[in-house]
DNA sequence: CTGAAAGCGCTTACAG
DNA sequence: CTGAAAGCGCTTACAG
């Protein structure tokens, strides 16, 4: 394997010093150079094949050009591909490069992985869980500009990107109002977060706006899985009063409320309507009828993040919160209601 | 934001030169430093916080430490971040970090990226493409040290990892016919491609390992989707003679022949069995009763890539082909055929 | 309009 | 057992 050619090797063949190459191929502003000169640079160094080092650069210049993905679980899930494609996608368009890295949620492995990466002169972080979060930035991550994606911090400042759950939420609701429904059930995990609460607070304040009244009875903690969607709706389609529409935190719950229904005879969507949270992958799609849902927008969120660590690194503030929209997909388990 | 403390810093502190600093932080085989020398550099570097810039040390020791994986489509199944996550743990337990890019399956672009991507002075490349096909490796990859992953390479002699597609569909014929099936169905894409042809392949062979002869009317091709997969079934289930049990060639269609079992009121497993192939994300766990179904082992193929790539870059030779195993996943969609 | 020189922060023979 | 010096491949004021 031949050596690489060298900035120098490109000055010999056009007859020009290196700092002359250096000043043509970076289009350095305010340098003047005769335009048959830079010809000459620009087809010497074609014809050799020239590609800068980016270490001697980044060695002057400070700059490496590449930005961190620090994921907790980067597989798991399938919107962790999203998630980092998105923000790929906007590195690249930025002209930087990721650098990925999964800790699985291990402190030491964390740090030792920040470490790895301040090394390797990452001018910033994007900091990635696989849920939407409350977390605590790792110290190594001082003095680096970081970016949070679908996760918030616990304290401080940072920027960071989520989902607008309740917005979501709101508009699965007025989806379901719009159609002519008056009972409709939130079928919820049983613990509370981020997510969870923000999803229960849009199903209430969108309730209200339309000055239907909350009733407790059709508010139901189970598991997020499809098994405990399934004994929620059981509950509720057993229930002397049934609601005519359910609204699930996620569409692992709205697999068990299509199960409870079919086991009961209930028609969706004709007898009763489902709308979900998350468009999980194939899932929501092949589900008979295919499920009507809110998307979680990962592969733009990801965008997001990472332009918006790009805008920090440009001087600008750090931004806070960024919301980004869940849009409503519609597939065909909500309709209206039986007259 | 007070500047990083160079290699210099620690030295002055601990009073020895640079290079000693080096040498002991590097553990540098064959040079004796004093024990107490060492600990003073040792305890200096810790109180700064020292981290060596990966680029100036790169720049002389003409490594960085870097591995690149460049995918054509990163997102869109949830299989690419398993193969992303694999091949990044593998080079992290070497010592490497992963730059990451997605070409989208665009040419030109990924010929920038590949330029880009030796800027930053990688090492070696992962080549991955998001299900089991031919490629043919762009030039600018030319002389930088390449595994392909779940791809196969159109010509040269290049490492590439995918999985066994052939010894998955035995093991899943074996399986019926071990559970006492003789009428086993095999349900296949419309179009020949690397993954079809060695599992149909498999799964002829198994036959004939049985003395079961080839029925072709078994042999049903679709398109492979679950509408797909509803509509071969329909073929097979409305036939005079209909097999007792069903291999699909990947779960998609496997939800198609649920399907169509459904509407027919023939059971699963009771009346027919089914095996999918992939164990497609929520999707097999989901069905029910669950789908049984042969692992593309996506994670460990990850893995596999990088640790081959890392092995050339240590002087090994390229190993050609490297056959990843599909375990069994048994779930219930498989049980003993009517007596 | 172009070139010579210094320096980014390391590592590595080499001297002592 | 430890230090001084050169050099990796660039960029950037500065001279001319």
């Amino acid at each position: 394997m031949t050596r690489r050619p060298r900035i120098r090797d490109v000055a010999e063949l056009a007859g020009v010093a290196p700092s002359t190459v250096s000043v043509v191929l970076n289009d350095t502003a305010g340098a003047r150079v005769a335009g048959s000169t830079r010809d000459r640079v620009r087809a010497a160094a074609a014809e050799l094949g020239y590609v800068p080092n980016s270490f001697a650069r980044g060695l002057r210049t400070r700059r490496s050009g590449t930005l961190a993905f620090i994921g907790d679980v980067i597989a798991t899930t399938p919107y962790a591909g999203e998630l980092i494609q998105g923000a790929q996608e906007a590195a690249w368009e930025a002209g930087y490069l990721l650098m990925l890295v999964n800790t699985g949620g291990d402190a030491q492995l964390e740090e030792r992985a920040v470490r790895a990466l301040r090394r390797q002169q990452v001018e910033g972080a994007l900091y990635a869980t696989m849920y939407h979060r409350a977390v605590t930035l790792p110290e190594v991550l001082d003095g680096l500009p970081t970016v949070l994606l679908d996760a918030r911090p616990v304290s401080g400042t940072a920027t960071f990107v989520v989902p607008d759950e309740q917005a979501g939420a709101e508009d699965a609701v007025e989806e379901l109002v719009r159609l002519g429904h008056r009972r409709i059930a939130f079928v919820r995990d049983l613990h509370d977060g981020p997510a969870v609460d923000r999803r229960q607070r849009g199903y209430e304040s969108r309730l209200a706006a339309h000055g239907l009244e909350l009733d407790e009875r059709l508010v139901v903690r189970e598991r997020s899985d499809s098994a405990g969607g399934e004994r929620a709706a059981a509950v509720l389609l057993d229930a002397p009063d049934p609601p005519t529409a359910v609204f699930t935190f996620n569409d692992q719950m709205a697999i068990g409320v299509y199960r409870a229904a079919a086991a009961r005879g209930v028609r969706i969507p004709q007898d009763l309507s489902v709308i979900g949270f998350d468009d999980l992958y194939v899932v929501s799609s092949e589900l008979t009828p295919g499920l009507t849902t809110m998307a979680l927008p990962h592969r733009e969120m990801g965008r997001l993040a990472a332009r918006a660590l790009i805008a920090e690194l440009d001087g600008g503030e750090p931004t806070g919160e960024q919301l980004v929209p869940c849009p409503l997909v519609r597939r065909g388990s909500a309709a209206p209601p039986h007259p």
